[in-house]
DNA sequence: CCTGTAAGAGAAAACCTTTTCCCAACTCGG
DNA sequence: CCGAGTTGGGAAAAGGTTTTCTCTTACAGG
């Protein structure tokens, strides 16, 4: 009654169980029960106690917590995109999974240094993460520290070290999939595909769809063009397309949004109309450029939030206990529809 | 000698420093002393201790040291920018100063909602952080969350809530002097500049720099054209400098790189030259849209990465006990030069 | 030979919380 | 009135490390 007119002091050091129980007068371990609604007490000794530690502005120790429980409900997310366009999305789908189930996440660039990344690892062990998610900005190159055997659970997301891994990744073949079957929606017959370097897994995964799709469909199949993720390229590849002395495409398909946008602004520069002449898709969906091309660019997108959320959530649950099957789980991408490719397809 | 053939088994539960003691024949205590090189013990001791640790593969539990030491070595960064442009290189050189430091950095992305603030600063206070970084997309903007009277240490970075907080912020002003002044030295008499909205708080600060570098130059100051951040205001400031029957610009000096990118694509369907007829200069140094633009962009560079770096010492030496004035820290932009300008000021 | 001191090492407390076990008191049926 | 069961609550251990204090032994000096 005499001191409580105080609101919770604000420099103070921490307020403890123990302080607790002291002001309320019980033992610790009956504060502790109180506020855990556990053991036995009289209802009125179980809210006087809560209604201390309410006024004290009492918040348990974590570390304490981790330390007896053995779980510190913490992650470590391993990275090495510094560039971002992949990893940001990724890791707020798999931020917010966590942090949903109150878990902290350990951010660790480790670029492509084995040294920093065997420190990050060792530093995230000792500090008992529950379980470790690595994502990288290459689904076909993983990370330059080996997470073999770990005491803890580990997740790969967009990403893929070896077969008998848990790994989240895009289903790219889908991908592309959905968007040359758009184009075949639409009537295009000559649809091409500018895509990137013949180093990366995904070039060969869409391009095989790409080819799957025209066959299907009875079209021509053109080889797809590869070469780099740039527009300088989309740029040059349309000259290769549009010089030669053969049937002109009334359609490409690119392998990203900047290949696309390098591909529509050297369309324009021929005096060729998108969607008119041309019809275009991107593919990652990347808004920022997706939108400022003109017109607007319909993109395929990896819907990579909610793989990061997948990857988040399947990490939980082996932290939780559950077995979870090993392989690579592919996840579907989507069709955003803008405008260069024409009408959308309503029916 | 029987069972140290074996290396360390790979799944079994971590080695505590009991292990190391009892395997070694001493007491923890002893153990723990000739770990940390305390105490006095023979040196054969010693080393007989440290070399049973290190075939045990004994690593300390940093919860129970951090629970002793109220020390986590760890510390959160609060940012809302799910977008990425700046707060990536921002984050990679806060963390990059601080693993150096041997200090874990927890991630929380708190969006703009103050109910997911409270709750990350709340589990990172729980957790026993040493110090918070808060950052955020916008210098002008703070985040929903307040961070006013913590336990622990607080920077800001690329954000400043209040006067007596302690906050890193790049110079706009200053980036925008040396663009502006790097026009003048190409002998540019006609410079405009194109910005963003005025409720961002850097469109006031750069285009002030602007006028006091013209009028320091007696050339004639336009008022700066303010819209949105985007490539379409940048095409469209284009229609207004040129189209009407004032005096055209013979520069353009963008409030970012994707201003730039419209207004350069913009000029060149006028079939103005760029840097022949007209230069321009870009802010930000968005890599990835100066360089891909045509000519490359020379961009005002903010530093984000040596500013995260600077943040981070900062508050490591804000944890570790040294004062620091509040206020703000301005730190300096640089120049990039590429081609958008013309010949590069040599001399 | 005795005392003082230093060396070497261990016991125990501390950090904070949770949980198991236990004890005292009370109630109730017989 | 007695034994059994229940109720309310506390003591203590556990988790792993660090640090202070204490203790034993050895050795040097007198």
């Amino acid at each position: 009654m005499a001191s409580d007119d105080q609101p919770v002091p604000v420099f103070s050091k921490p307020v403890t169980l123990r302080d607790v129980a002291a002001e309320a007068g019980v033992s610790v371990a009956t504060a502790s029960k109180a506020l855990n609604d556990q053991g036995r007490m009289t209802a009125e000794t179980r809210e006087r106690i809560r209604e201390t530690a309410r006024r004290l502005g009492f918040r348990p120790n974590s570390l304490a917590q981790s330390l007896l429980r053995r779980r510190s409900f913490t992650v470590g997310l391993l990275t090495n995109d510094t560039y971002g366009r992949f990893s940001l999305p990724l890791m707020s789908g798999i931020s917010d999974a966590l942090v949903d189930n109150g878990v902290s996440v350990f951010l660790c660039n480790v670029e492509e240094d084995p040294r920093l990344g065997q420190l990050h690892v060792d530093a995230m062990l000792d500090k008992r993460v529950d379980g470790i998610i690595a994502t990288g900005k290459r689904i076909d190159r993983h990370l330059p520290v080996d997470l073999g055997n770990l005491r803890v659970p580990v997740i790969y997301a967009f990403t893929q070290p070896d077969p008998d891994a848990i790994a989240f990744v895009s289903d790219d073949a889908g991908g592309a999939r959905l968007a040359v079957e758009h184009l075949c929606r639409l009537g295009r017959k000559r649809i091409a595909h500018v895509t990137g370097p013949a180093s990366f897994a995904v070039v060969h995964a869409r391009a095989q769809a790409y080819r799957d799709v025209l066959a299907e469909n009875g079209l021509p199949v053109t080889g797809p063009l590869l070469g780099s993720w740039s527009e300088a390229w989309g740029h040059e590849a349309v000259a290769h397309l549009f010089d030669g002395r053969r049937e002109r495409p009334d359609a490409v398909f690119c392998g990203n949004d900047q290949i696309a946008r390098g591909v529509i602004d050297a369309l324009r520069e021929r005096g060729l109309g998108v969607p008119g002449d041309v019809a275009v898709i991107g593919f990652d969906n990347w808004e920022i450029v997706a939108e400022a091309t003109r017109p607007p660019l319909t993109s395929v997108d990896m819907n990579l939030v909610a793989l990061g959320r997948e990857a988040g959530l399947t990490l939980l649950s082996l932290v939780g206990g559950q077995p979870a099957a090993p392989g690579i789980r592919k996840l579907p991408c989507r069709l955003v529809v803008r405008q260069s490719c024409g009408h959308p397809p309503d029916g």
